[in-house]
DNA sequence: TTGAAAGCGGTACCAC
DNA sequence: GTGGTACCGCTTTCAA
């Protein structure tokens, strides 16, 4: 029962310039600077557009102009509820300029990542948003030349390839470290992906250097790997209390394995902050509605995609852009768990 | 400190063509199809490449064999976790034939998604995705005319505009009324989105009519607004104590809208579902993990993306496809909480 | 096995 | 205001 599909000969700017007894000169004019083309003509043309139901061929108009109105944006995943946030704001920025996502997941591999940064390279988008550094040598040399707008964003670095926009996951690492000691805590955990997420990596450094820093050397690690669901959260619950039964806070890479080790403390009757506090990452939306409810680290996921947005439209309408490193910050909010 | 952008001048095949002492074509044919070219040629012709770093320009590629290798998709939202997941099955399995997917954001508005299309269409994808069935007349039409495979996805239509995956809302909601039913609650209410969500409507829809099948003709119904938290849903939850005291059991339009409820329950001491008995749908991630858990209906978000994504292929590649609907169900999860 | 020429469907530039 | 013409960078067709 498939249908045959003969092409349908979509009907071209000649042809609507034939019938309408003008030049496609004109009918592009009419569609793109009705200003300068005569109403009694602009009305005659747009008649025939209409009739044809005539659709201007983009990828014509984009060789032909070279610019493509589209940009290309590569995240570690689709599927993660916060950098779909982040890609949400920057599409809708992009949008009011008429501007296009073409989004690639990388599924946290590097490998990947490097492979679609030059299959999206090929398809020549007006700019490229990254999430995260780079590190391949090769591709940040690949996006230095490709001679767009290409914005870091979610990690700051001090050499951008180009622009950068987020917030130091390090800085966020130190300051729970802070908290966590502060509170009494002595005995210390960090459960999160590491391998393949820079970003988790920098927290639990900062973590380090921020109990370090008060004297406490030990950070009992455990690592998850893919995806980091709640119920890894749970699962790294039930190791932590095996492997380090002693251990008396734990800081999660981020919110969503902490509200499945926090929903696991409470099915297993572990009181939580008293037997064990809980820090999170990431500010997610139930994170506020959990009994007891989870302190964590609020970041800017929707900033990070606005400003990105305005970053990249500013560079292609030519704009000056102040600075070149912007730092959103974070809100660190205590809540119950902690 | 914006650097000046003066154009890279990226090098074209003829660049490679010249430096390599053949012709545009034959730099072609070892990009394209190696085994028409000589060895030697080939290898020559190869480290030039490398040496230029030359990267296809697509664009032009595109224009001349009428084909972009992208596939369009427009979602009512990318920041919805179950839409995200579709997304990312469906990039992962168009991405194993090197096609692309340009995204596009509704924000669940009906005009926002006409125009959406109208551009897509403009970037002449080799097939498009839509979430939900299209009500406009006009935009069907289009579509039916673009000589592009079209996907329609999430909600089952006895007419499809060309092929359909996904499942049948109304009967989850019907499914649902029974299970209620039998478990013999009575005076029964629906808290969930409508405008603007055909599919959380199918799904009131079936419920009511579930219902009016057992007797029961009245549903007690609060409309919540953008977006669908788990807030709203806690809100929701307030309001529905508030108009109904005597509701024993509610129905929420979607999971993220029934963990807030259940939480905000758990809360003020509301017991589920001796009290009040909550039914989501969606099974999000977390709703195993809540105390009580969530009873919901299990949707394919994975599933209707692969297989959509196999269609496109399967389209693509010229082979029959043997349904032009597919239905690929749910499941009905029963937990604590109804 | 390789190359020359004619598109693909628009837009830029320059006359009229 | 409007039209002619030369591209944009690649692929296809046909000859050599």
């Amino acid at each position: 029962m498939s249908k045959t599909l003969l092409p349908p000969k979509r009907s071209r700017l000649e042809d609507v310039a034939r019938q309408a007894g003008v030049s496609a000169q004109t009918v592009s004019r009419v569609l793109r600077k009705p200003g300068l083309v005569a109403e009694a003509t602009r009305q005659r043309v747009q008649s025939v557009i209409d009739r044809l139901g005539y659709l201007p061929d983009l990828v014509a108009s984009n060789l032909a102009t070279s610019s493509t109105r589209m940009v290309a944006a590569i995240i570690p995943s689709l599927a993660s509820s916060v950098f779909a946030d982040t890609m949400q704001a920057l599409s809708a920025t992009l949008a009011t300029n008429g501007y296009q996502l073409l989004i690639g997941d990388s599924n946290y591999s590097p490998e990947h990542e490097d492979e679609l940064v030059q299959a999206m390279l090929g398809r020549r988008p007006d700019a490229i948003v990254l999430t995260g550094t780079s590190r391949s040598k090769k591709v940040r040399a690949l996006l230095a030349r490709a001679g767009v707008p290409v914005v870091e964003t979610w990690n700051l670095t001090a050499n951008p390839i180009d622009l950068c926009v987020g917030f130091s996951n390090h800085a966020a690492g130190f300051d729970i470290a802070r908290y966590i000691f502060r509170r009494g805590y002595r005995r210390v955990a960090f459960i999160g992906r590491l391998r393949n997420d820079p970003r988790s990596e920098d927290r639990l450094r900062g973590f380090r250097e921020g109990l370090r820093g008060h004297g406490m050397s030990s950070v009992r690690v455990i690592e998850v790997g893919d995806p980091a669901s709640p119920e890894v959260g749970a699962a790294g619950i039930d190791e932590l209390l095996r492997r380090y039964p002693d251990a008396d806070a734990v800081f999660f890479g981020s919110d969503r394995l902490a509200i499945g080790g926090l929903l696991a403390c409470v099915r297993r009757g572990i009181a939580v902050p008293e037997r064990l506090a809980i820090v999170g990452f990431g500010d997610f939306e139930i994170s506020s509605l959990t009994m007891p409810s989870l302190t964590t680290i609020a970041v800017p996921t929707w900033e990070i995609g606005s400003i990105t947005g305005e970053l990249v439209l500013a560079r292609l309408a030519g704009r000056e852009i102040p600075e070149r490193i912007v730092d959103l910050g974070y809100r660190f909010i205590q809540r119950e768990s902690a």
